[in-house]
DNA sequence: AGCACGCCGACT
DNA sequence: GTCGGCGTGCTC
């Protein structure tokens, strides 16, 4: 018998499968691990298939595997299939992929289950009290520990005072026995409550689709639902039906951590069956939810991105809620995309995969609309509640109106209503705008690159502006090229800001505010937001964080300070971003028994991300976005990408991606059909051009979507070419941002 | 990734 | 004469 084994070396030249002997008398199985001989050394290694013979490779050279690391294998079939797929599309090796789906104690080797002192008799009861007649305290400890097998030491010295040393004694008597039992560091009540509500006429029909799939071949779905419409409802009958049928599944939300309601949710309605898996917990507690996971007693998974590889058996259904929130994406290597991971692992195991949100990605609609997934809509909100009414500001009218404050008369008036009459508010400020782009105050123009549709990014050193995408450089007008107004000068206020005008504003007011400075420690984000749900405070100022998907029954008005500031953020997303954003914020008022207002101020009124996010108009906004994404250039109809050089050695990391560009130009140049495929090819210092003393150089390179597996696979084999052990090159599909 | 083997400068 | 620099090359 022979055992192929991914060796857990992350190293490129070792990224493929090696054979070993299983040696006579050892039963291995895939998704084992087992320890193998790898040169001079011994090193943990994954077995994905056995076979009868050697499979081409020289009998003579194989050696023999040294045996089986844990005592059950660790991955189900389909994640080892499913790493083989990362490894086709995210770039990585196959050890990364796989290393990726073991929780990261069971490397360090410290990943002991936790045990504690238990206690249990070992002779009759009547015996046992006999022998401590003279032994008041013994004999109290015996009746604790009563008649129901081991009970733990530090339960029993709540009753009991002193239980460990009583044990201790009883044992010597041979008529109890200490021992480490093993334990779960987080205890579940398992107390299952259903308060299902009666599904709307909405709710219904996507749950009757989703029965339909889970009984059959599976699928999946894009469920496209106005904030406040009950889409955590659907999944909880999908769940349900998934269980019935004796399958597992699997619930991806964006920040665990941040929603601390919907964990508890899914521990009231599910009970031990439940598994909670994120980084808050301990590297213990992950393990221990890892390992319930694994043996199959908890059955349905809440998890971060990376519950997409949970180990669940026989699995039937992935949830990816908000699925159009940025921390789906892996930014350190393997660069997997947990959305693209839940709908391929879904199609392994002949599952459902549901990507939900009110505001999806523009591809994700995108493929419904072509019929990849399955569009699944719900217009309405839950109990015929109406949507927030969303007012807009023109901020340049306040301006000449002679109202330089960052509140609007409209937002003042509205906020000194709600807090008149008890009710609690909301004053969003989108801060990740500070990044320094230049806008007129008069006409709200924000000159862009003439080249790439962005806007362009401010540099004080040389006052100019650049492009981060192409390298445009120009310098910074005086006034305005669109009116010639002089107010044309860097944007951006803070949340510290808008605090201390509130507070002049609203003295005596308790408000709190929520931003990356005040929430460094994730405890405290809790508690601040605790307060506010508890309504310590009237208020609560705060960046993105208090856009997601929170629920304050208490809140009727959101105030959105600055609607322009994520629509000027230099990347082509920013548009999108704007209309999440101010979709998901406008989406927090309204929410409880009072009806919501929502006042967005803004010095572009009329752009359209923003009218439409102001009637919660998701199609409509696709529909435009899709037009300027198709006439840009961008997805879903392009693949922009960049490789990242970086040197210690500003020549090497130049010289790198000079010469990667060049050869990819070359390529492409080549036959009339790559020709097609190709967009743009370009190097150029990168808008961050050195940190910390290393340089940054980097080719910007954008391809039709025509351009198929074998064009990526050229340019990262010319990545591996044109790198030098001095001047690394990374590729980067789609990231994020340019710096 | 490691850990080899392998061929050239300053030390006991 | 050796100790040791880190440049290629292989690992079932």
């Amino acid at each position: 018998m022979y055992a192929q084994v991914v060796v857990d070396v992350l190293s490129r030249q070792v990224d493929r499968l090696f054979t070993y002997q299983v040696p006579q008398g050892l039963s291995v199985r895939p998704g084992e691990r087992v320890y193998v001989p790898f040169g001079k050394r011994e090193l943990p290694g994954l077995v994905v298939h056995l076979s009868e013979d050697a499979g081409g490779v020289d009998a003579e050279k194989l050696r023999p595997l040294l045996g089986p690391m844990d005592e059950y294998p660790l991955l189900t079939d389909d994640l080892l299939e499913l790493a083989g797929w990362m490894r086709a599309h995210c770039g990585c090796t196959l050890a990364q992929a796989v290393r990726a789906m073991l929780p990261a104690q069971l490397r360090s080797g410290s990943a002991r289950p936790l045990s504690r002192l238990a206690v249990e008799r070992i002779v009759p009861m009547e015996q046992a009290l006999d022998a401590c007649k003279r032994a008041a305290r013994q004999r109290a400890l015996l009746e604790a520990l009563g008649d129901e097998g081991p009970k733990r030491l530090d339960a029993l010295e709540e009753q009991v005072h002193g239980a460990a040393a009583l044990a201790r004694a009883l044992e010597k008597k041979g008529i109890c026995k200490v021992f480490p039992m093993q334990v779960r560091r987080v205890p579940f009540s398992d107390k299952v409550v259903d308060e299902s509500h009666l599904p709307t006429a909405d709710q219904a029909q996507a749950i009757v689709r989703l029965n339909e799939a889970l009984d059959n071949k599976g699928g999946s779905f894009l469920l496209c639902g106005v904030t406040g419409s009950g889409k955590t409802e659907v999944y909880m009958h999908a769940i349900r039906r998934c269980l019935n049928q004796g399958r597992g599944a699997i619930v991806l939300v964006p920040e665990i951590a941040l929603t601390p309601q919907m964990a508890a949710w899914f521990r009231a309605r599910f009970g031990d069956t439940a598994a909670i898996l994120h980084s808050a917990l301990s590297k213990g507690e992950q393990f221990d939810e890892w390992r319930r996971i694994r043996l199959g007693e908890a059955r349905v998974v809440v998890g971060a991105r990376s519950a997409v590889f949970a180990p669940v058996e026989s699995l039937g259904l992935i949830v990816v809620d908000e699925e159009h929130e940025q921390s789906y994406r892996s930014e350190n290597a393997p660069q997997y995309d947990a959305r693209e991971a839940a709908v391929e692992r879904a199609r392994l195991v002949g599952g459902v995969a549901v990507l939900g949100s009110a505001t999806p990605m523009m591809p994700s609609y995108e493929k419904a609309l072509r019929g990849e997934y399955t569009l699944l809509e719900m217009p309405h909100r839950v109990q015929g509640r109406p949507m927030a009414e969303v007012e807009i500001v023109d901020m340049r009218r306040e301006l000449l109106d002679g109202n330089p404050s960052i509140f609007s008369r409209r937002l003042r008036q509205a906020l000194k209503e709600t807090l008149d009459r008890g009710e609690q508010a909301v004053l969003f400020i989108n801060r990740r705008g500070y990044a320094g782009f230049i806008k007129c105050r008069s006409c709200g123009c924000t000159p862009k690159c003439p080249h790439c549709d962005v806007s362009l990014t401010y540099h004080l050193t040389d006052r100019s502006l650049r492009c981060h995408y192409c390298g445009h450089t120009e310098p910074a007008p005086q006034v305005c090229p669109e009116c010639g107004s002089r107010f044309i000068k860097p944007m951006g206020i803070g949340t510290q800001k808008v605090e201390q005008v509130f507070s002049q504003e609203f003295p005596g007011v308790p408000c709190v505010r929520l931003d990356a400075d005040t929430t460094a420690r994730k405890d405290e984000l809790v508690r601040l937001l605790s307060d506010f749900r508890r309504k310590k405070a009237r208020v609560m100022i705060g960046t993105q964080m208090v856009a997601k998907g929170h629920d304050f029954p208490g809140v009727t008005l959101v105030g959105v300070l600055m609607a322009d500031l994520s629509l000027n953020i230099p990347d082509y997303r920013s548009e999108e971003r704007t209309f999440q954003l101010l979709t998901q914020v406008e989406g927090r008022a309204g929410r409880g028994e009072n009806p919501g207002r929502v006042v967005v101020q803004s010095y572009e009124p009329d752009h359209y991300a923003i009218r439409l996010a102001a009637n919660q108009d998701y199609r409509a906004f696709f529909e435009n976005e899709l037009k300027r994404r198709r006439r840009t250039l961008y997805p879903p109809f392009t693949l922009p990408m960049r490789v990242l050089a970086t040197s210690a050695d500003e020549a090497e990391a130049r010289a790198a991606a000079e010469g990667l560009a060049e050869a990819v130009k070359d390529w492409f140049g080549e036959t009339k059909e790559r020709r097609r495929q190709l967009v743009q090819v370009r190097a150029m210092e990168a808008p961050l051009s050195r940190i910390k003393d290393v340089y940054r150089h980097q080719v910007y390179i954008k391809l039709y979507t025509s351009a198929g597996a074998e064009a990526l696979e050229q340019i990262q084999a010319l990545c591996r070419e044109y790198e030098t052990p001095k001047a690394p090159l990374r590729l980067e599909i789609d990231p994020p941002s340019f710096l």
